[in-house]
DNA sequence: TTAAAAATTTAGGCGTGCCTAAATCTAATT
DNA sequence: AATTAGATTTAGGCACGCCTAAATTTTTAA
């Protein structure tokens, strides 16, 4: 039987393990909030169960199956957070918790809907692909705000979506999956970043910019 | 912390109360399918908590507290279910058992949203009435189809919303809150119910009948 | 009113998922 | 190569929510 605890891991592994080969002990307690021999003794039951490969001090790495059932599990998430958003009447801001409680709990046929109510969307409201219902998810890692060059612009393509404080700022400033922000300058000393979106200029320091993810401008 | 547990049995204890003084032990084991054993040990820390009022052997009762609690759940079941049925297209025998899940994981503005969507509903598709937010859920007790008189009519006013099965059967029939039944005859040895509805002539057995709540026919 | 039956509680145990503290392993430094 | 810092695992413990089996209380019926 698979828990909730457990989907909670899985999901985690596979957003961490974008890029890395291997994921840590240490990078799962952090990211989950729960103690390192926490981690040890869930990802061993995990590997019991065939759902990741584990060496003992060598970090995790999802099987195929346990990559199923992360997928399954943000695809549940991301279609909730849009649901919310556009079928309720959710802000951003509040989508992510509500997420995290319901993706563990609704049926197979909540979740188709979802998606026909909303005409099989393919992203998020922050930005973040929507696994298909078996399709392989290939989240394409984007630089943050903070590597752009000053003088050139970037298109913002997603926002993390954990801190609603943070999701209401930028609401505030206008950046949004999609906006185009020009990097006027860029302070010193890990100063703020200058900005240009939409005539206006706005200063923002280096955390918030860590947040959002942008590729270059195309145009 | 009040967990899912524990809402379930104030839902449960609040259920088998409508009438009743007192709830006894294993009225509460058979309505959750556990054992007597752990009814009485969540029991006791529910009273610890003073959510009911509790005396060895004497079954127990809800306090205002625990009242309150099982009310918000109910409501939060009632508004679910019609909601899955009304706005997502679910068919009435499938919203029990989701709602059954969705119910301890909302928050309150996802009930405060989907109340809006409906237009503050007061009833759900089985029939029962919907708690207001902060008002007295005062449930009537009807009479059972089984009771009702031969060569009499009468309204369905809810029908028992656990199986799926009979669900679907009784939708079949046309069976549903508001449906005039007319009893023809009742076979003797519990034998079936010879009902009209609709102009159409059914023989429904006890089982079923129990089940479906009626209120003498007004017109 | 006393014995049998039924209901309830107590005792002890189990899996889950978390914790802290101590032990152990890996990697970095000298 | 030895030491040491950091990461990881092991050991032991706790709360939750369930279980079965045994003890106890209440109810029913002889």
């Amino acid at each position: 039987m698979i828990t909730h605890a457990m989907e909670d891991y899985l999901k985690t592994v596979y957003l961490l393990q974008e890029g890395q080969e291997r994921v840590s002990t240490s990078a799962i307690a952090q990211q989950m909030e729960v103690s390192a021999a926490s981690v040890t003794g869930m990802i061993r039951k995990l590997a019991a169960m065939g759902l990741l490969n584990y060496t003992s001090y060598q970090g995790v790495e999802l099987t195929e199956g346990g990559q199923k059932i992360a997928q399954e599990i943000i695809r549940h998430h991301r279609l909730l957070e849009l649901y919310l958003v556009e079928i309720m009447g959710f802000t951003w801001d509040k989508v992510h918790d509500e997420a995290d409680k319901l993706e563990h709990v609704i049926s197979e046929e909540f979740e188709e809907r979802m998606s026909e109510a909303l005409g099989h969307p393919t992203t998020d409201p922050h930005g973040h692909a929507i696994p298909a219902k078996d399709g392989v998810l290939q989240e394409i890692t984007y630089e943050t705000l903070t590597e752009v060059d000053a003088g050139s612009s970037a298109t913002v393509q997603h926002v993390n979506d954990n801190d609603p404080e943070m999701l209401r700022y930028l609401d505030q400033l206008g950046i949004l999956p999609g906006t185009v922000i020009h990097v006027v300058a860029k302070e010193p000393f890990n100063g703020p970043l200058r900005l240009r979106i939409d005539q206006a200029e706005h200063f923002v320091g280096l955390e918030v910019a860590g947040n959002v993810f942008v590729s270059p401008q195309t145009t």
